[in-house]
DNA sequence: CAATAACCGAGACGGTACGTCACGTCTTAGC
DNA sequence: GCTAAGACGTGACGTACCGTCTCGGTTATTG
């Protein structure tokens, strides 16, 4: 768990914070997820090891933190009142944000480690970005009464087939959000 | 890559080859992946380190050997003829296969692993385990010309669902199979 | 080379420098120079691998530090003021540390391998234990003018045969220091 | 020990083994003695391991069989019948053997391993290279009586000094081989 | 306005796994 | 029965990162 802030004495360096949370990204882009050491980012951020250690135990905290705001931010999509192209802009962002972005590189190498530590899987735990940000959408683009009690369900036949293609490696180019969005409303709506 | 056996010089000990296996079997499941090392396979297996990496680069190679056969035989369902019965069967045997199979945490932690170590994403490469189960239990549950073309599509809708809700730590409990597969079946068969 | 300490940081433990040095002395005469080894070091010393590797390169570095005191201390012959008795002794005494000693196998080890590996040549460069304790016996016993400008020869015929005839292995038990003095003086003297 | 040739089967391939004693030659003055190994001795003459361990048991029986002989030949000075010009050529020879010449090399690391090696020591022993061509030397360049029953203490006084100084990394050019041999022979002509 | 307390950098510490190398032994097939 | 080939168990190599610790030095808040 970070570390807490004391009440008296110095107070924490926020330049330190930032530059480690920076570092991080960087580190992710550059050298990927193994080589994202606590060594490494403190180096890169011009940091003291021990500074690391004092507000994070490990380093899929730091990760966390350093790419959630980013995550959300890609994932959220601006309604335009017609569901079908919503829900298609939201596909395309999800597939965009799971291929090409940063913050996507770190949210995937989480969901791996999660799936293979106990630890990690307990912290994202309460943090389901890509559930939270399909939930969003449906609410907009679908009546309420539709998925009445099924919300979990409809995310996940909404996000899994794009989802299941992607993290096996399939190529996204062959993903054709418009059909997919078609067979899914076709379900939901008449 | 695996080594490759010589045609001259003393041949392979194939008693090592299975040791080393079911050494990984088992401390994946009593250390977990992170801590399957391969001075760890090779002190459980009373094999050498070297022969460890005598014949396997990584461990993921390794995992893979191990628990490929069994992986392929939990998701092989025995078509009864029914449709929605099998494909609800196969829908729970994929969930148990996610969730309680050893063969399962294996492919988990493979497939974790993958998604930020672009060695490990190779080695799967073509090794899509899921998705030719999932394309078995369809070629005999649907009449061909329902999917002809879309196979990929097609089992990316019948297994993602189920597939993202439990990578992303969802109550397996809370899945109702025979209703994702009618609901799959829905689009597919009128 | 030796490490160098910072100026910095937690200061290095004297407590692991003396450790090391002393398992150093007590492998050396335990298991012999070839079985001395940095694991076994560290080991012995109840110290971490890498604390040893970092502050000294070869085990030829941490042999020359451990022994190098002993030896100037048993080459050392405190003058009677008679030049016969007086070389006669360092002779004694140069045997004596060439056979039994643990500091003298030290020096053999390491002039064994100076033959044969250029760098312990190099370290060992400079650092003439059997030289310079010659040459200070000399420098008291002899009338300067006797051996001016030729102390390096002067200093080789008196240690020369000795150290030849042990280094091949003959018998120390026939050396006759007294005789060997004699001779040597007959042509410094008169 | 060197193996033994059995009287039946297939008889020890000849070209083998001057293979073994020829790369061995090429590898020390090539890499040195420490880089050389039984490994590196097989594979550079084209020859299976296993052979160079069954007729060797050291790679320094290796060294020695496959360097005396040039190592005596190097030594053997023709007596011109001259003292003074025999032993001065003697002490020439001496030193280009140990710091110039191939079987030189073989001889240092040899007798440099035998000051930590009791099994190198015991190989040595019995074959003193130096001491037996310096004996030599001396039994044509001086009357029989002079050394009479002090053999290897002439033969120590004559080469020791050399020795000493070359071993100790002194430079050979200082060296003046006519005066030490005229300095050798004041004590025993006169 | 000092004392205190927590921060920060630097870097040494004991561990542990890494991947490689050479050791000396063994087990094949071929000559 | 020698030979080439090469796998085997063993154990040291030197490196990297782990997480902890001990320094000297730097800020803020508090008495």
């Amino acid at each position: 768990m970070t570390g807490i802030a004391a009440k008296t004495g110095r107070p924490r360096s926020e330049q330190s914070r930032t530059a480690i949370l920076h570092a991080v990204d960087d580190l992710l882009a550059e050298v990927g997820y193994k080589a994202v050491t606590f060594k490494g980012i403190a180096e890169r951020a011009g940091v003291s090891r021990q500074t690391v250690y004092r507000w994070w135990d490990t380093k899929a905290e730091i990760l966390l933190e350093a790419s959630a705001v980013d995550a959300r931010a890609e994932l959220a999509i601006i309604p335009t009142g017609d569901r079908v192209t919503d829900l298609t802009a939201y596909l395309a962002a999800l597939t965009r944000f799971l291929t090409d972005s940063d913050a996507g590189a770190g949210y995937r190498a989480l969901l791996g480690e999660a799936q293979h530590d106990e630890a990690v899987a307990a912290l994202l735990h309460g943090t389901d970005i890509i559930g939270d940000s399909a939930a969003a959408i449906l609410a907009v683009a679908l009546p309420p009464e539709t998925i009445e009690g099924t919300v979990p369900q409809a995310v996940a036949e909404l996000v899994g087939p794009t989802f299941f293609r992607i993290l096996n490696g399939h190529d996204p180019e062959e993903l054709d959000h418009r059909a997919a969005t078609l067979r899914f409303l076709a379900r939901h709506n008449a």
